[in-house]
DNA sequence: CTTAACAAACTGAACGTTCGGTACAAAATA
DNA sequence: TATTTTGTACCGAACGTTCAGTTTGTTAAG
């Protein structure tokens, strides 16, 4: 049970608590109940705050995102882009590690999960997606940074390339359960910028 | 409805028609009906050939691990190391498309989906990365192949990145619902290889 | 200061549905 | 004959959701 905090609004504890929930164990394989029982909220106050488990699961996705790109924005001042970009994800892992919780991307799970059955779910993930893309292509664009190997590579597709061996890493920790892949991953990043 | 062909097997058939749903939609989001209603197969007998539908999913999972490394040793004659995980990963891709089905990774899916939730389900998926990266690695190491960048990195690191790469593309296609983003993140692990 | 009024927040039992799974006789196949 | 397949009916548990009713905090009148 995650207590709520003092002067927190029930239904930012709900997002929250079914935050981690999902990192976890996903959409479907998460239960009213689960939230229920993780969050101390009763379930007909959770059906005040929210119509559904789909409003549930897409606020959470929603406030997720806010969150994420906040700190993203952060956490792109000063520093060489891709330093920031890799900085920026170990420190979200690290969060979440810190809180003993499943290290994952909530996006990444619900893009696997959800993105060809829910379209309200898939238009939000493709937001992400896309803005998180943009976000590094002109960071690298900006920075003149030009890939160490081969300056035929567009910023664009260099910038995807780095979302995937982020979300890929992601995926391998996981699996393996130990941190050291996707560091490895970071490590190659930066390797392909010289860094 | 996917038909049963001569000769075939029920139980193979409805291991090959669940790997499709399983692509598209996940285990938890998968009823048995769904499954039924797609082989054609009575429930009855679905559960004469197996035992539950956890048992369905641990088969798949075994029938498409043995498909993809086979698939994997063929694809792995002649060429270079790199040139055969993307020929392979391309073609697996192409061959998922040309029957209609969405493009995605069974063991990507579960291992986001599973790999915390049921420990059987992780250690099949565990052990498909852990050899995915190992045969990679193998391959890497025997011709020789260098990062072009970067000569310090180690096979196993960069076999470790090329897996994530196309796992995360396979991802990045699947929310874009374009196969340019994969192709992008092959291109680039061509690129690391001066290709 | 007390009290009435009201909305917002909260409660928990109950609902209808769907789920995975069972039972088993009959029919088809080999 | 032994194995495999069909058909239908059924079960209990778990699911997401509803709702009548209670508590709480705020405001304003007496």
């Amino acid at each position: 049970m995650i207590q709520m905090k003092k002067g927190e609004k029930t239904r930012d504890h709900i997002l929250k608590t079914t935050r981690f929930i999902l990192v976890a164990n996903g959409f479907h394989n998460t239960t009213i109940s689960d939230i229920i029982k993780a969050s101390g909220v009763k379930k007909g106050n959770l059906y005040y705050h929210f119509a559904s488990k789909e409003e549930i699961g897409l606020a959470v996705l929603e406030d997720a995102k806010e969150e994420f790109f906040n700190f993203l924005g952060q956490s792109f001042q000063g520093k060489s882009p891709c330093a920031k970009v890799i900085n920026s994800c170990q420190a979200i892992f690290a969060e979440q590690k810190k809180n003993n919780f499943v290290g994952g991307c909530l996006f990444g799970n619900a893009a696997l999960e959800m993105s060809d059955s829910n379209h309200h779910f898939s238009k939000v993930i493709h937001g992400v997606f896309s803005r998180w893309v943009e976000e590094i292509d002109g960071h690298l664009t900006l920075a003149g940074e030009d890939c160490s190997f081969n300056s035929n590579l567009s910023p664009r597709l260099l910038a995807k390339t780095i979302v995937a061996i982020i979300e890929g890493g992601i995926m391998m920790s996981r699996v393996s359960k130990d941190q050291a892949d996707l560091d490895d991953c970071l490590a190659v990043i930066g390797a392909m910028f010289g860094e």
